[in-house]
DNA sequence: CCGGACGCCTGTCGGC
DNA sequence: TGCCGACAGGCGTCCG
């Protein structure tokens, strides 16, 4: 589920219910999570308030009237806001329990999420603060991602997710967002010029929009059990069509590792 | 600094 | 039907 667009209708979801109440109580069912939760985290966070909640990447980040929380679904998380009183099931992990009887609830089964609790300012974290450009930000564009690339030899679709560079391209939108621009996943990411940065910036904010746009369609019923249609409501270019006939040559789309991951492209579109 | 590999987990699916 | 390996939407860390 999580790649940017998911994060942002989650928080787009969550933060009208979050946003002002108190914080009543932690229940953590399960530490281990990516990075373990931290011991005081349930002392630190009952009574807090809530103040603000946004997005940074990934990362779904809570500030409170002290510290804040840190929160990333990994490649299994999910958040909801029910009724307190609702049985958690197998990979529930925790309950942030709020006024009014509610709660926020992390269900993650892989548990490559994380729930971390810091006194300092969340942008200061240590898994924060190097982060890149946000993609649908003012300052990310194909001269950033031009420069960022000089005298690379990591393959393109590695730079693009590659955090420290641009957040939040994870492999469906790095797969789908080459495809757009028409650029082999596989070439080097400094010989990639600018024109060609330019038009894969493009791509990436365009894709990622519309995603935002059509998971904004699953907002309204957000508290309730399931709901959410997952990627496979998205239409797809390339990822997962392997061996499929490419929808804009008909040449097959080819799949391929790179960088440990699937990546999919056409031979003929994407050079 | 750079690039590549690894590992943290559970669930699912295809092949035998 | 059962077993087994491969693979899955992430990403920090380690190693050379």
């Amino acid at each position: 589920m999580p790649e940017l667009p998911e994060v942002e209708t989650t928080l787009r979801g969550i933060a009208p219910h979050l946003r002002g109440t108190r914080i009543e109580r932690l229940s953590v069912r399960q530490r281990r999570l990516r990075y373990p939760v931290p011991d005081g985290a349930e002392q630190e966070v009952a009574g807090r308030r809530i103040l603000t909640l946004r997005r940074r990447g990934k990362y779904l980040l809570l500030e409170l009237d002290r510290g804040g929380l840190l929160i990333h679904l990994g490649m299994s998380g999910s958040l909801r806001v029910l009724p307190a009183d609702i049985p958690p099931e197998r990979h529930d992990h925790l309950d942030l329990r709020i006024s009014g009887g509610r709660c926020l609830r992390l269900r993650d089964p892989r548990r490559f999420g994380t729930f971390l609790w810091t006194p300092d300012p969340l942008d200061d974290h240590p898994l924060i603060r190097r982060l890149g450009a946000e993609p649908l930000g003012p300052q990310f564009d194909g001269d950033l991602l031009y420069a960022a690339s000089r005298g690379r030899r990591v393959p393109v679709k590695n730079f693009i997710m590659d955090a420290r560079v641009v957040v939040g391209v994870g492999n469906i939108y790095a797969n789908e967002s080459l495809f757009a621009a028409g650029i082999h996943p596989n070439r080097p990411s400094g010989r990639v010029g600018r024109e060609r940065y330019r038009r894969l910036a493009s791509s990436i904010k365009e894709i990622l929009q519309s995603a935002i746009d059509q998971g904004g369609t699953s907002l309204r019923d957000f508290v309730r059990e399931d709901g959410s249609p997952g990627y496979f409501a998205l239409a797809l270019r390339v990822y997962a069509r392997g061996g499929e006939p490419c929808t804009r040559c008909g040449c097959e789309i080819r799949q391929q590792r790179i960088g440990q991951r699937s990546s999919f492209f056409c031979p003929r579109c994407q050079r």
